[in-house]
DNA sequence: CTAGTAATAGGAATTATTACTGTTTATTTT
DNA sequence: AAAATAAACAGTAATAATTCCTATTACTAG
């Protein structure tokens, strides 16, 4: 893969983030530095990225985030604010139950966890 | 929620199947008995139904997928045939950990497991 | 029967993403 | 360092999934 200013500056601002910002977000973060960057060249590069497993691809409903996270992970996605946090969780359990119950060899798991997060308390 | 035809057919479709259709799978199943329904009425009911309860969607990578079965499980997702199965695992132990580590209320909880599924034993 | 409401078909519009084309640029070769 | 070449680029067109809009139709209550 041969240097692109422009792949510097899109791994950056995935890496400057915890919030798994999509590829419209990064492209108008990385616009502020490179006006004239297109976004074709976000989607080509964070493909990129995401083959030589520099950085993650996930889907919350029908849109893709990024993430620079690569250790294996889950989120918390509140139902309210949208936000998408990142939680360790050992799956080495949910593996063998799936291998043991379902004959299925389990490579990734993704979790979702759906509800309120707690900046929403009372009624809301 | 008035009766419809259409609706009718549609939730038909819907139950008809374990493969966890697409909107452009019922949609062509539908017009295989009502050849004038629209693609926007298949989206419409899809969601009306889903408002209900009466089934759920998901989703698979970016594209949105209809499930009658409203059990909480999760599924089984192959990489190499895409083949979405529904399996069942008591999540309350899941839950709870969302809630005392991360003091997150968890309504609903959505596992993928990504890997091979047992059609796949060899190489491939 | 008639007004009002809910649902419809069909198509336009939107959003996210991918593909195409001629141009530029990083790297390799001389 | 200049020329060659292959990858990456900007800009734009195309595609796919989904939602929105409009005129029309069907059911329901008065």
């Amino acid at each position: 893969m041969r240097f692109s200013r422009q792949r510097e500056i899109i791994k950056e601002k995935v890496f400057s983030t915890n919030s798994h910002p999509t590829a419209d977000w990064i492209y108008n973060e990385v616009r502020k530095s490179l006006p004239n960057i297109s976004l074709g060249t976000v989607y080509r590069n964070l493909k990129q990225l995401t083959d030589e497993g520099i950085i993650r691809i996930m889907f919350d409903g029908a849109v893709a985030k990024y993430d620079w996270n690569r250790d294996a992970h889950h989120h918390l996605k509140c139902t309210i604010c949208g936000s998408l946090t990142d939680i360790q969780l050992a799956n080495d359990d949910l593996k063998k139950i799936a291998k043991e119950k379902f004959n299925f060899k389990v490579t990734q798991v993704e979790i979702t966890f759906i509800g309120k997060c707690n900046k929403h308390k009372s009624g809301v």
